[in-house]
DNA sequence: CTTACATATGAACACCTATTCATATGTAAG
DNA sequence: CTTACATATGAATAGGTGTTCATATGTAAG
């Protein structure tokens, strides 16, 4: 393994295969933008099924499909009150890093691109 | 007036759409393993496109086709040196970003944090 | 020039996934 | 009981995507 040397104070940049499955199955859900704009949602506190439906304007079928992946992953967590089913963020780490990338896209831009593809 | 914050100074759950879907494209890219790993490894520094299909057993065809979708979406940016091309995380706001996570992920045990928020 | 190496590109294929529709389950109230 | 509401589930489908293979482009050296 003729890794480089890890420059400076990032993180050694290695992670085991299993690690990196892991983080990619989470940033695949992250990816779809119904199932992220539903976990944003739930950034502000539990929300019903019906509710998160209707304020992202998406059926409570597939709302309810999307609640069933990102529950199997334990990104958030079912609790039934009454009729009504609210979701949560499972864990204040998963509500970290979800703020955090919410915050950091939120931000004004950073720098202009340099430049990139030329098409002839 | 925004919804109660739990525990840090958590932005107001809401994002537009444009953001949202802003936000989605890049968990998406970084929802695939190889694509993540390639990520990963340019942590340490610039990497050669070769050096990067060997260090993790793919195919530089499969690295390249990779590493034009992380290019397009100005994740990584190329610099030409000699015969080779060595990538490199394309401004330290992704860099930031991303070793957040990974170090998210490395720590040794997530447990659940249960907290009331709001209550109806 | 030719040769060898490094990266990029296009096509084809198999696989996966997001969405819709119809239907089922569960729950509170009349 | 029945009715009405809230959520879940299964099937079907259209579109997307990761991978491989073959080939092209670019670059340094002999």
């Amino acid at each position: 393994m003729p890794k480089s040397a890890s420059l400076h104070a990032l993180p050694a940049a290695a992670l085991s295969d299993d690690k990196a499955i892991e983080l990619a199955d989470m940033f695949r859900l992250l990816g779809d933008p119904s199932r992220l704009r539903i976990v944003i949602e739930t950034l502000g506190g539990p929300q019903s099924v019906g509710d998160i439906a209707a304020n992202l304007g998406l059926s409570p079928s597939l709302v309810s499909h999307h609640l069933r992946l990102l529950r199997a992953a334990r990104l958030l967590s079912p609790e039934r009150r009454g009729k009504q089913i609210f979701y949560r963020l499972h864990d204040a780490h998963i509500a970290h890093v979800i703020a955090d990338m919410v915050a950091h896209v939120q931000e004004p831009e950073h720098e202009a691109a340099h430049e990139e593809d030329a098409a002839p």
